[in-house]
Formats: C-alpha cells, sequence, structure tokens
DNA sequence: CTGCAATACTTGCATTTGTAAGCTATGTAA
DNA sequence: TTACATAGCTTACAAATGCAAGTATTGCAG
C-alpha cells in the first residue's frame, strides 16, 4: 500500500512546526495527494483494528460486499490490484473465515468468491467507518467544497466516467 | 510507500470495463484518493526512471536542494516520514552519490546533510519533471479546477496552514 | 556532578511486497 | 486434433518495509 504508511503509529511522532515561507511541496499536487492518502490510511487501519479488520482486507470486502460470487480476477479489476496481490489478498480473507472460494460451474480454471456469513457481518460493519473517517478527514470543508473534490477527482481519476454526466 | 503501485508495470494490465451503475467505491473519497496516489507513483516512477531516479530518493532530495546542511530529523519531517525511514533514505542517498552526512560542529549525535554537486545537478532535473507528470494527471481540469482542488487539498492536509491566508 | 529522561540516529528480524516465472485450463486457428 | 496463444491464478525469491529495541549523545533536575 502506500509506502510510510506507518508513519502515526511510530513511537515518536515528528510534527513540523508552522513556517511562513512555503516551501513548494506544500503547493505540490503530487505531495498533497501522498500526504492526503497517508493521513488516510492511518486513520482507516485504526478504525479497522477496533473491528479486527486489516486495511487490507477492508477494500476487498467491500468489494464482495457489492458483488458477491465474483472470480479473483474481477475482484481484482475492481480495485487495480495486480493479480498476485488479488490471489494473496483473497488466501488472507479465505484464511480470516471473511470469504471461501467455490468452484465455478462454468470453468475449471476459476473459483467464485463468496462471502461467508461472517465476513458479510463485519462487511457490514464497515461502511459507517469509512463514513467516519472520510468526515474526520474533511472536516474543515464546506458542503460544496465536499462536492467539487469529489467531483474533480472523479474526473482526474476516470476521465471517461466523468465526462458520461 | 503506496500500496500496489506497481500495478501499472505489471505484465497484464487489467481494465476495468465501463459500467452504468456506479459502485459506492467510486464515489468514496478515500477510494478516490487512494487509487490517484497510486497512478501518480506509477507516473512518476516512470518519468524519474529515465533520469536515473528512484522515487524513494525523489522526495528527500527535493528537500535537500531547497534546504540543504539541514540535520536528518528535518529532512524526516519535512516530509513526515518516520525516523528509521529518513535513515535509510539518508543512506541511500549517500550510496547513490547524492548526497553527503558532515558532522555538526554543534553536536556530535546530529549529522548535516549536504548535497554532491552530483545530487544537485539531479536535483535541478526534478521540477520538470514533476511539473509534467502533475499536468499530465490534470490535464482534463480547467484552471479553475485546478485551483480549488490545490487549496482544498492544503485545507485537508494542513488546516492551521490553509487558515493563515 | 550525578542520575535520568529525551534526542538523534541505527539495526535485527519478521513480515510484506514486487517481479518474474510457473502451472493448469480454455479458446482458436489450421 | 493438435498446436499455440491467452486467461486465471499461484509461488519462489529478492528487496523493501515496519516494529521494537538498540547505541550514543545531550539536557536538565536535584
Amino acid at each position: 500500500m502506500l509506502a510510510y504508511a506507518g508513519f502515526i503509529s511510530q513511537r515518536r511522532i515528528l510534527v513540523r512546526k508552522v513556517s511562513k515561507t512555503r516551501p513548494s511541496r506544500e503547493t505540490s499536487f503530487g505531495f498533497l495527494i501522498q500526504t492526503l492518502a497517508r493521513m488516510l490510511d492511518a486513520k482507516m487501519k485504526a478504525e479497522l483494528k477496533k473491528i479486527g479488520v486489516s486495511v487490507k482486507l477492508f477494500t476487498a470486502l467491500m468489494v464482495l460486499s457489492e458483488e458477491d460470487g465474483i472470480n479473483q480476477r474481477k475482484v481484482g479489476e475492481r480495485l487495480n490490484f495486480p493479480e498476485y496481490f488479488t490471489s494473496r489478498n483473497i488466501d488472507a480473507l479465505v484464511e480470516a473465515g471473511f470469504a471461501e472460494r467455490q468452484p465455478d460451474p462454468e470453468s475449471r480454471r476459476t473459483y467464485l468468491i463468496y462471502l461467508t456469513i461472517f465476513g458479510k457481518a463485519k462487511a457490514a460493519q464497515l461502511p459507517p467507518i469509512v463514513k467516519r473517517v472520510s468526515n474526520e478527514i474533511l472536516t474543515n470543508l464546506s458542503d460544496l467544497e465536499r462536492q467539487q473534490i469529489i467531483t474533480i477527482l472523479q474526473k482526474v481519476t476516470s476521465p471517461n466516467l466523468a465526462a458520461e454526466e
């Protein structure tokens, strides 16, 4: 996942003092995104820990709660995961008792992934957490700004989708 | 760094087909940020490779090009790196011949980090790359939208700084 | 000046990651 | 029907990462 995501949980947290002359990195789009990504990751990690779910499993759990019984490749597609990563992700999901691999009646080389009862119960707990963390992060933004950032991010991450509106 | 950053360079790139029913993750702030972070990381990786710099070294190189001769802890502070990460980062920077550790006249337990001539030359090549990648990513946005996203991201990542304006 | 905490930085070790190569199954073109 | 590419998934191995514990230096209270 994001590199250096552990920066929140380290023994000594390093806090930057506010300076008047802003270094270029603070106005750099890339730096801002990376910083934000790590903030999010750290917060999610902390919240998910409370219900015994790792960030690693979280995204796959979300996908499966929306589309149960799809094959592994599709799970990876939804999340832009490389194949090897999805493979290990599902392994972990199965090992945690959240999901099961069922043989695909259509093809002997694919498995269909189904959430277990336990997995579904966990998945049901996720949306409130996502909402809570988002709100925390976005706390200083107005409603308009929240709309703006979502729209803009959609445009940037999938131009064709955004154009459809 | 960001997890799964390698998704661009894998053998078979998995492209999601556009669907009409948008799953919740596509409107999720967290998912959008993570996706964007990985896009950025992959693009930077590719561009930096051309001049023989890794993403890992890139950020530290940027910091040092703005503030030469600071100690290791400060480099880490600027980038929100954990200490162990900064330590190994500077190691790599030194090993690559980009920087040198000089004894701090004020304290025997700190080193001051200086870019070498070679390091400075590399650092000088970075800003155009940053600009190019940013522009590529933001290509579908209007000038207004670009301003908006930067402002909003600053507000989110450092609320106190943003409030100063 | 002594002891104890904090600072600055490093490192051993277990886990996680990325890459490339692998395996089996399916599709397809001759 | 056989060969050869592709799809779906896995895995060995090397490198990178994160945590906890380490060293050495400095500051500071008594």
